[in-house]
RNA sequence: GGUUACGUGGCCGAGAGGCUAGGCUCAGCUCUGCAAAAGCUGCUACAGCGGUUCGAAUCCGCUCGUAACCUCCA
């Protein structure tokens, strides 16, 4: 196993070398979903950067167990101290039972990702499944001194933990410059200290989703969730947290703090936090109301879009950009990330029909060594922290090779059997098992040959009308046909 | 206000002290019944101003601009 990936770790703000806690097993824990409106296309891009994450680690021989939880309670709505929850508000809204919302939403969740060539993860634990895994972690806490209990409610004591540990660890906050910028709760709060934060909340007369607790009917503060969920899938320690660089603080740092309150071990190695995707320069989010809908995306029928996108599209979009930069999506991105996608399926059908010579007559050592060069760079990219943008110009650069060989601009027969091997196995492997980007195939399935063995006749026979009329067709269904010299063939139209 | 990032060619977007990223667009060429596809060629940048260095888009400082976090968010 190649032990030379490297990972940005948020914690110490470097790259570092990849080492398993306990390999060939890794844990990896991302922050998923509160399931109470539909996805958006920034929590899409988050996800679809750990799905290649575990992706690629299994592609490395990894064997990864990838918890990601829904979060179908506790999120509070507004202040702390109106102890409603998300799930619960919106439920009053739509006269739904919470679940109903949970559900729904879920289940919409569930589809998109499924659209986006996201493998589902190991375990995807619910919130509300586990309220007796939080209570227990909540208990511990208290047990050690780093929590209290006030009306029913019971807060992280922060200032007890920070005689101990480094609450701003994470996020590289201090304590005192958090006080001075922490806004007054208008004197409601139960808290000791402003930047205790709440593990349990009492459930007011009104609070729909409520369970019974050592202090009273009640429900889990926001962060517990994912202490209690990754801990007991993964083990007080384990190797990657992952989630969007919004979730830094105080969510993430609140995780380090409850576990290490509760058994002393910092729970995780590997840090990895996905940057922002934006919309006109803004963060795209809930909140906001900025957001597009991946359906919206899917179908066109956004006032921000001139037309629909494809799924595959999209994803390839997220990963032309390195995880860790923002990205601002915009119709013209979308556009060039379709003809650029179009692009790469094509190269790879084209690389998957290429047949393999039976004599490799005359090795070209220049072409040889330029293709082993780009594989590497392939490689290079995904160990530098996942560089899916480097991974991608690489694979352009061998499809430009490829489209080449099938053109009989250049011969397979001057490569090696290994050369060959390589190229073709890169390209499949990368493209289709670590990037996840897959055909979209046309709706008119296996007519293409039909259609292909039509146009060839025709062409064979000068009948230019109907060879016409065919592209017409070909062109209805998103194919092109190619004329090369080595033979014809269909592509996918890069428009 | 505090903190942290970022500012790359017509657009998107990697890289990060010397070595062509890549995609899209545009112009031209080869090929072609015409196209398309494919290939080739051209346009070739690092916000501004200083500094460090033999050498800076890359390091440092300042200025301007943008964003995120500080409050629910992926």
């Amino acid at each position: 196993m190649d032990s030379s990936l490297k990972i940005y770790n948020t914690l110490t703000r470097k790259k570092e070398i990849f080492e398993p806690l306990h390999a060939p097993h890794v844990g990896m824990y991302v922050c998923g979903p509160t399931v109470y409106s539909d996805v958006h296309l920034g929590n899409c891009r988050t996800f679809t950067t750990f799905d290649v994450v575990a992706r690629y680690l299994r592609y490395m021989g990894y064997k990864v167990r990838y918890v990601r939880n829904i979060t179908d309670v506790g999120h509070l709505v507004d202040d702390v101290d109106e102890g409603e929850d998300k799930i619960g508000k919106r439920a009053k809204l739509e006269n739904l039972e919470p679940m109903e919302i949970v559900q729904r939403y879920t289940v919409g969740f569930h589809l998109v990702m499924q659209q986006l060539n996201n493998i589902a993860p190991s375990i995807e634990p619910t919130a509300t499944g586990h309220i007796i895994e939080q209570i227990n972690v909540i208990e511990k806490i208290i047990a050690k001194g780093y929590a209290y209990e006030v009306g029913g409610s019971v807060y992280f004591d922060v200032p007890a933990y920070l005689k101990k540990y480094n609450y701003g660890e994470l996020s590289g906050r201090v304590i005192e410059e958090l006080l001075s910028n922490t806004r007054e709760l208008d004197g409601q709060s139960d808290k000791k200290h402003p930047a205790d934060f709440a593990l349990w909340k009492a459930a007011g007369a009104a609070h729909i989703m409520r369970w019974p607790s050592p202090w009273g009917e009640g429900f889990p503060g926001w962060h517990i969730e994912c202490s209690a969920m990754s801990t007991k899938y993964l083990g007080k320690t384990f190797d990657i947290h992952g989630g969007g660089m919004d979730l830094q603080f105080p969510h993430h740092e609140c995780e380090i703090a409850q576990a290490r309150g509760a058994h002393e071990d910092a729970p995780v190695r590997y840090w990895m936090h996905a940057n922002m995707l934006t919309m006109n320069g803004q963060k795209m989010s809930k909140s906001l109301g900025n957001s597009i809908l991946p359906e919206e995306l899917f179908t066109g029928s956004n006032p921000l879009l001139s037309q629909a996108f494809s799924p595959m599209t999209l994803r390839f979009a997220f990963l032309q950009t390195h995880y860790r930069s923002t990205m601002d999506l915009s119709n013209e991105a979308l556009k060039a990330a379709q003809i650029g996608y179009k692009k790469l399926m094509n190269g790879l059908r084209n690389v998957k029909v290429l047949e393999k010579p039976t004599e490799f007559v005359a090795p070209d050592e220049k072409l040889i060594a330029e293709i082993h060069k780009i594989c590497d760079s392939i490689v290079a990219g995904l160990h530098d922290d996942f560089n899916t943008a480097i991974a991608l110009a690489g694979l352009f650069n061998l499809a430009k090779k490829v489209s080449q060989f099938q053109a009989g601009q250049l011969l397979t027969s001057q490569l090696t059997a290994e050369t060959f091997e390589l190229m073709q196995a890169t390209y499949m492997n990368i493209t289709e098992n670590v990037l996840g980007l897959c055909e979209e195939k046309p709706s008119i399935g296996g007519m293409v040959t039909h259609l292909l063995k039509d146009y060839a006749e025709a062409k064979q026979t000068k009948n230019f009308e109907k060879v016409d009329a065919l592209r017409h067709v070909a062109k209805s269904f998103g194919l092109v046909f190619k004329d090369m010299k080595t033979g014809i063939d269909w592509a996918y139209d890069e428009v």
